[in-house]
DNA sequence: TTATCATATGAACATTTAATCATATGTTCA
DNA sequence: TGAACATATGATTAAATGTTCATATGATAA
């Protein structure tokens, strides 16, 4: 863990160890991609931005449900949202969490 | 994607929808990732293969904690297993496990 | 064989978490 | 203004999850 002892330098390893509440913040970015449901929202908003209803009709599930792991995901900076009129859309913040997801389906495909 | 045009667009997916089986893995593996125990065993044994016992120790947690985690990484296929008389060493499975703690790291140090 | 060490595992408990229901907030339009 | 619509949120409940304790399994050496 996040040892700051200078005098224990027999640390050989070539990947340093981050700071415990680094690991932290890490384990809990994967366990925002570690629910199906929110897994699906990501799949579905991917390519085009959607409105929360239509996001919640894509996947056959409540509104409500949809709406609070919308909210896990932005609180997470992992999606985008526009206001139009009295609809809501949601898209996927960037790249980055294309690529975390490839990486994912990579391993579970191989 | 990321269309803020909302006049009549197609909705041409690139990326299709993965089967919603493996889906659900997709889910699970990042589900494992998602313990900071077991982000913490990862690094731990990121560069060095090592026994149950000195991953304990360094992380300062009980054997069968660890134990317990470790049994979760190999049931998903994320560490290598070898034994030597009474111990067992421990390793990453391969460095598909490091790249997916890297993106999300980098996510995280953003 | 038996004692000892290293690891794995089952059960119990506490905590976290996702889905649902009901309702609140916020927007548009008549 | 008020009705209708889209989304967000709080409370509740059920299920999943991580840690601990006690013990089992497996390996080594005397």
């Amino acid at each position: 863990m996040n040892i700051t002892n200078p005098t224990a330098d027999i640390n050989k390893s070539n990947h340093e160890m981050p700071d415990l509440e680094v690991l932290f913040d890490l384990a809990d970015l994967f366990k925002v991609f570690g629910d199906s449901t929110r897994i699906r929202i990501m799949f579905t908003i991917s390519d085009n931005e959607m409105s929360v209803q239509s996001i919640a009709d894509s996947l056959n599930m409540e509104q409500s449900t949809i709406s609070h792991q919308l909210r896990v995901l932005r609180q997470n900076k992992l999606v985008r949202v526009r206001r139009e009129g009295k609809q809501i859309y949601y898209s996927l913040d960037d790249d980055h969490v294309k690529r975390i997801i490839e990486m994912g389906l990579d391993h579970v495909l191989e």
